[in-house]
DNA sequence: TCACATTTGTCCGTATGTATC
DNA sequence: AGATACATACGGACAAATGTG
């Protein structure tokens, strides 16, 4: 016990075997003992294994599921499957702080044009051939699906992940990806369904925010290309500022 | 079904009866029905409410806790009480994320650096007395801490929390936390505990490290009360760049 | 200090739903 | 279509912990 004084306040394991259960597990995954794709052994066997009931296995599968290490499947060869899906959990788990209204609008369009700035930074210093080829495809990918009217708000999201991913900064990708996640939740509830706007109309003012989007992007695109940072962080702040705009109805 | 045709890939509920369970509750969380502080029924009766087993209910609280809505105590007089502890969540996902190698100690320490010195600027901006004030007690506490050989590696973590919080921006304020609690995880694991280092040894420079990093944070405090940009950037350069080196061992 | 009630934690047996072959 | 394998779900029972009188 000699870093018994440091002082340090990590509470006593909860003496709950559930825990100790995913603890387990989750270590084994983390030594790369278990890794992604592999199966785990079905509830009994596991619960015959760590000498527990079925009851505190499942609440640990439960535990490994919701912190993004397994996916599980119901029926006859299902089960837990490794599987690492952690950035989309810390997203899932930001979406809750938005509408648990501890960030607002205003912080959320703040904050991202700050960080997007940076990312654009090191996307301009570290994207290669690939990342522009993905940026390249995307944009493409908008244009074609607007002409077809398709919605694209998927898409014209995923530009700023592939943009946070060309800056081969991982931390970024996981804040970006939580912080646009956010953003396309919000733009969802814009759809046809909003209260006083018909179906046609939001469908006409939607092509033309998405034409504007589009442009956007391929000139941020553009300058990233050319490694110009200034007038990629120019076109970003225009691109966020008309984004902000959008999202104002939910602003409090 | 007239938003069938908007193509959204929102997957169809899990028909799992403990989601159903822990989303009515979550809903219920946010729709401010149930408020920090509430105590939730036991288990018995809620599962008698929903018509469901028991076994349903401890999983959907499961999911609830794990999401941080909600804190569990055993015994007489305990139970389920509401409680927003979404921010540690995000922060022990981020810890995960690093546990399995998907961020780096470079990638921390650039990202980190950038963030914060986003976050200076808005603190310089935005901070008001209570915030200089806490600052102030954090770096004198931290001092008679010092003196008085006591570990202090909690209080200098919380010196950029408190910079963070000064900043008004909640999502700053998320991120940064998730940041720090990983840099303390590592900070830690260099304790006396660690290989080929005798605990006399570690003590030293343990205090020697305590003392430049108060130094550091006096400064950037002192800097942020100017209103000096430039100068509170200077040093949170050098500080952290001080604190990556110690973190060294960890790079891989 | 000592029961006592309350509530979570845990296990077992069993039944049902669902996906794969 | 039928058999198999697996997660999901229910009910009952007891153990353990914690606050209360």
């Amino acid at each position: 016990m000699s870093s018994e004084s440091k002082a340090m306040f990590t509470p006593i394991k909860g003496s709950r075997t559930f825990e100790e259960v995913s603890d387990q597990i989750k270590k084994l995954i983390f030594d790369g003992v278990f890794k992604p794709g592999d199966k785990l052994l079905p509830e009994t066997e596991l619960a015959q294994q760590f000498n527990v009931g079925r009851q505190s296995i499942r609440e640990a599968l439960r535990i490994l599921e919701l912190s993004g290490f397994i996916t599980i499947q119901k029926g006859g060869g299902g089960g837990a499957v490794i599987k690492d899906t952690i950035s989309s959990t810390i997203s899932r788990l930001f979406l809750d702080a938005f509408q648990m209204e501890k960030i607002t609008i205003e912080e959320l369009t703040v904050a991202r044009f700050e960080i997007e700035k940076t990312v654009l930074k090191y996307a301009i210093a570290n994207a290669d051939e690939t990342d522009l080829k993905r940026l390249q495809e995307n944009v493409d990918d908008a244009c074609k699906k607007i002409e077809a009217n398709i919605n694209v708000i998927d898409e014209n999201i995923h530009f700023h992940n592939l943009l946070a991913r060309a800056s081969k900064n991982h931390l970024f990708i996981i804040v970006v990806e939580a912080v646009t996640t956010a953003v396309r939740h919000f733009m969802r509830q814009l759809g046809p369904d909003a209260e006083f706007s018909d179906d046609k109309k939001w469908y006409n003012e939607n092509i033309i925010q998405s034409k504007t989007t589009l442009a956007y992007h391929r000139e941020i695109l553009s300058a990233v290309i050319e490694k110009n940072l200034n007038k990629a962080v120019d076109t970003l702040e225009n691109h966020l500022q008309e984004v902000k705009n959008r999202l104002q109805p939910f602003a409090r």
